[in-house]
DNA sequence: TGTACATCAGTGAACGCGCGTTCACTGATGTAC
DNA sequence: TGTACATCAGTGAACGCGCGTTCACTGATGTAC
């Protein structure tokens, strides 16, 4: 994590903090839910919540603006790490599909507020919370890459454009789990296996396009 | 269009409105932009950007959240419109994807703000925001399906799940515009093609998948 | 060990600002007769 | 046609509020000697 690292480690004179950064990040998280977005949220409003003075709040964040890009990277490392711990219990590739949708929904019914934020916010507010998202989608969709074609390999299909079917799967999935997050929850089963269809249409899409191409 | 009524159609007394409610919602238009979106706009700023004092507003809307929501229905409106278009001019089903991609990529190209507010904002908001954004996803959907169909017919291949293809398909395009907005317009004919591409996987799985279950 | 000192995390008060909303109003328009 | 009247779109002033940011400060901690 970049930005302001707490004091005491850099430089060990002075008061010891009695707050961190992650305090006043879990403090930022509490405050969110379906009717707030980061952007939406208050210095003094974090601040309140974090139980510190609001100009406390520039000792460990410039502005709130970089408070959020934290959250935004927590978030991205978070749901990597889940989604990588869901792919590695699979083996085909249709339980790939299945279980990095399970888990990624099972996460979301959970009401993981990081990945709210990262489903919910790529599209808005400053350029340096926009670049933050973006770069978490790129992780995704590179390691969705590496194993669409750890997969291609083994089952020895084709794979038409890999970046492309990885970009194409990860934003799909992204927009559909969005769409979740003012769903009830009874919903959620049902689309589960939309998402699930819809992946599927995509990845025997690459198979038949790189077999047409293979044979032209 | 729903809403407050200009009084003055129901009630010929009084005096004229000198200002409209399109006078209004042209000048939340020219607020907008890249970085400013429809929660961020204020009353006062609308007004001020229309000329008129601020509770005039009050005449002809609600609230802020009315206007937010006349903008999408607009919006909505306009894409469709367009993309119907596009659809008449096509005839093959390469062309269609094609020709509306074409389209769709040409509007924001010419910065039609109404379309940056569909692409950018269907995640945050108020409520009522969120669902004035989701109808409008719903209707074209809806076109996109029966389009598909009518292709499928003509080209006598199979359809899988029409009705989830045509949201594949929406929400991905959507997504993907989503991201342009953030690119410099050089980068416009490298995303067009992608998303071509990525229609086009989609189109293929579900024929692929429509044939593989008829054969069983 | 004791003392003087530097550091700096967190504070409390204050600032000016733009906000949404309210209120009583003005005066142009259309209606009744 | 002329006159009295009702309607209501738009106004201007005022309100209380929460905001981000600044400033000089306090006092706990660690360091130097």
């Amino acid at each position: 994590m970049s930005g302001i690292p707490d004091s005491v480690q850099v430089n060990p004179q002075g008061r010891k903090p009695v707050i961190s950064r992650e305090d006043i990040i879990a403090a930022a998280l509490k405050l969110l839910g379906p009717n707030r977005s980061v952007s939406t949220l208050s210095l003094r409003e974090v601040a309140r919540e974090a139980g510190i003075a609001p100009n406390s709040i520039y000792r460990h964040f410039r502005d709130l603006d970089e408070l959020a890009v934290a959250l935004i990277d927590l978030a991205g490392q978070s749901l990597r790490q889940i989604i990588g711990e869901a792919r590695q219990r699979a083996t085909s590739e249709e339980s790939v599909v299945q279980g990095c949708t399970d888990a990624f929904m099972e996460q979301l019914r959970a009401d993981d507020r990081l990945l709210h934020i990262l489903l919910r916010e790529g599209t808005v507010g400053s350029d340096a919370f926009k670049k933050a998202v973006e770069r978490q989608l790129n992780f995704f969709e590179d390691e969705l890459r590496l194993d669409l074609m750890r997969l291609a390999r083994i089952k020895k299909t084709g794979l038409y454009e890999p970046a492309l079917t990885a970009k194409a799967i990860t934003r799909l999935v992204f927009a559909m789990g969005a769409t979740a997050l003012d769903l009830p929850k009874e919903k959620y089963a049902e689309l589960t296996g939309q998402i699930v269809l819809m992946v599927r249409m995509i990845i025997t899409g690459t198979q038949t396009m790189a077999l047409s191409q293979k044979t032209k």
